[in-house]
DNA sequence: TTGTACGCGTTATCAT
DNA sequence: ATGATAACGCGTACAA
């Protein structure tokens, strides 16, 4: 079956493609009669516009663009989630690209949604970027950027985000507030900045409640930001702590749950001997035994709003209206389980 | 900034655009003076070329499209990890359409993905689809077409898949000859290949085996195909069989978590009153306690593939050679931990 | 060695 | 009510 287009409907009809054209559009100026007919024959041929002549000719793509560090991951796939449900509702394709944390791969596919002419870009940094040129350049471009999650205060766009600070200020002040007082954290690298965020909700959170900070308590977990690193880091920490340490609050979930695994099989209890706080509200951390107290992060609704704020400057710009950045910062919950 | 194209250029250099053009791709006959004089100011200008051109010049977006039922799900996650990886090393970009199960939405997103005119087009088929024209649509359109997992007998076009009814069989027989006898099946709903082949394996080797099948131990386990089905499956048939049933054979591993978890919470023990065999070889299985048996499933593993075929295949369309449809079947493996 | 001219499929302005 | 035509940005056969 050769590829139909506005041509051989013409052709077929002994019309002139204009006059499909405007058919299909349902221009006023088009008889009925030659309506039904083109409509009638388009069903017919299975015809299907090409896009990429729209876009050359509309200066629209319908397209958006997503950058996120990586896919394999709960929280990122539930941002996805909500990006595509907002852009699918309005129209729009997605192009998903993983970065795979590498700040290489991030500037090249920044090129890549600029060739393709997307009419938007969403990005969540990877850990590594710690420069901002290309995010410059899609602005440079004049094409809407959205940065979610993983943001930077250099770049001047919109961002839908946590307060991560808030965050973690409220679990160390839950902690405390039920009695533990030597509160480990495991800490994620020292560029991200949730990672430096969270660690200083912990460390206010410390202060204001009169428990002196200790760095020999925060450990950087962030070799795979995996499971293993939780376990590892919570034998190191226990061998360097012995039970002095009454609690631990973790940078993500998975981590968490290293923790848990490993207190478990060394007979540990929690929370009686150490409680375990983590972060993120991964769907698995309400069935694991004892469930997981953690922080709820509506990735959801970040993906949502996030799609819903690039839609909206995409929008603007078409109007001409000059769309000033805008911030949104989502609420987020303590989650409290069986761990704390 | 305004967007700058092979005109800017020319226009800038006082030359054509034919030979801006050519000096960018190359061409022998272009002076190498002229070369390095247009390459220099492409990188001082910034040019970044109009995909939507190139493609409605040469008919190649260099773009695939991946439609799967739901992104949030580690299994599918591992998927399409794959198939980025795979197609970014070829310079292909993805398109990620959900179809959230519905097949009304599937049909949909496959018209957009021709619209787009995708190079190739990737599916895992909701469970709900039970009629396959708009697969044949792709077809007619002679776009590459590529099944994953969730595939169809019906139509001939290249597949990656495991053999679920193998691996089925594998687990119901590993279980019996550990001693297991009455062993109940949690199974998907009834239209979904997969579903059905792994109720046809547990069947097969209750029978090769001398084991009477019983159609009462068999569970249609689909409201959510999430942890809390498995949870309230278990209710049921603990209701309905006593503690005559010896093993649980589920789906997959969110469901056998929690049947797992209502285990754990009625102190019945796993594996010595009731063994529990998952599918998928999500991450989780290994961390809960007791670590969850399962059949491993090589996600990222089909993703590559399925990404592999499909840029071959599109590849051969370009070079006019008709490449016959494949089926490829991946091997699975029983992952024997502590819950059985 | 460089440039001219055409076409990819669509939209939209201006004639007819 | 319909059609001719130009334009979007690029690639390439052919002419100069």
């Amino acid at each position: 079956m050769k590829v139909v287009t506005l041509k051989q409907i013409a052709q077929e009809l002994n019309l002139s493609i204009a006059t499909v054209s405007k058919a299909l559009k349902d221009y006023p100026d088009i008889s009925k009669k030659t309506k039904k007919l083109v409509h009638d024959l388009v069903i017919k041929l299975n015809y299907i516009p090409n896009s990429s002549a729209v876009h050359l000719r509309t200066q629209q793509s319908k397209t958006i663009g997503v950058i996120i560090p990586d896919i394999v991951h709960y929280f990122f796939t539930t941002v996805i989630n909500g990006i595509l449900d907002e852009a699918e509702k309005k129209g729009y394709l997605v192009i998903i690209m993983q970065s795979n944390e590498i700040f290489e791969l991030e500037k090249k596919q920044v090129d890549l949604l600029i060739s393709k002419g997307v009419d938007g870009i969403l990005v969540s940094l990877s850990n590594k970027t710690n420069n901002f040129l290309h995010l410059k350049k899609i602005m440079n471009h004049s094409i809407p950027l959205v940065l979610f999650d993983k943001v930077s205060k250099v770049i001047n766009c919109s961002k839908v985000m946590i307060d991560d600070r808030k965050a973690a200020y409220d679990v160390v002040t839950y902690l405390i507030k039920k009695g533990y007082k030597r509160i480990a954290h495991f800490r994620g690298g020292l560029d991200p900045q949730n990672s430096i965020d969270r660690f200083l909700g912990y460390k206010r959170a410390l202060l204001d409640h009169n428990i002196a900070f200790d760095p020999s308590l925060v450990y950087i977990c962030n070799k795979n930001s995996d499971f293993k690193d939780g376990y590892d880091t919570t034998n190191q920490l226990l061998k360097e702590h012995g039970d002095s340490v009454d609690a631990i609050f973790t940078i993500t979930d998975v981590i968490a749950i290293g923790a848990l695994k490993y207190l478990s099989d060394h007979k540990i209890k929690v929370p009686e001997s150490i409680a375990v706080f983590g972060f993120s509200n991964w769907f698995m951390s309400s069935v694991i035994t004892p469930a997981l107290s953690t922080v709820e992060q509506h990735g959801y609704e970040i993906g949502r709003k996030a799609s819903q704020l690039l839609l909206q400057e995409i929008k603007g710009k078409q109007k001409g209206i000059n769309v000033k950045p805008q911030k949104i910062i989502l609420q987020t919950e303590l989650v409290i389980r069986d761990s704390s």
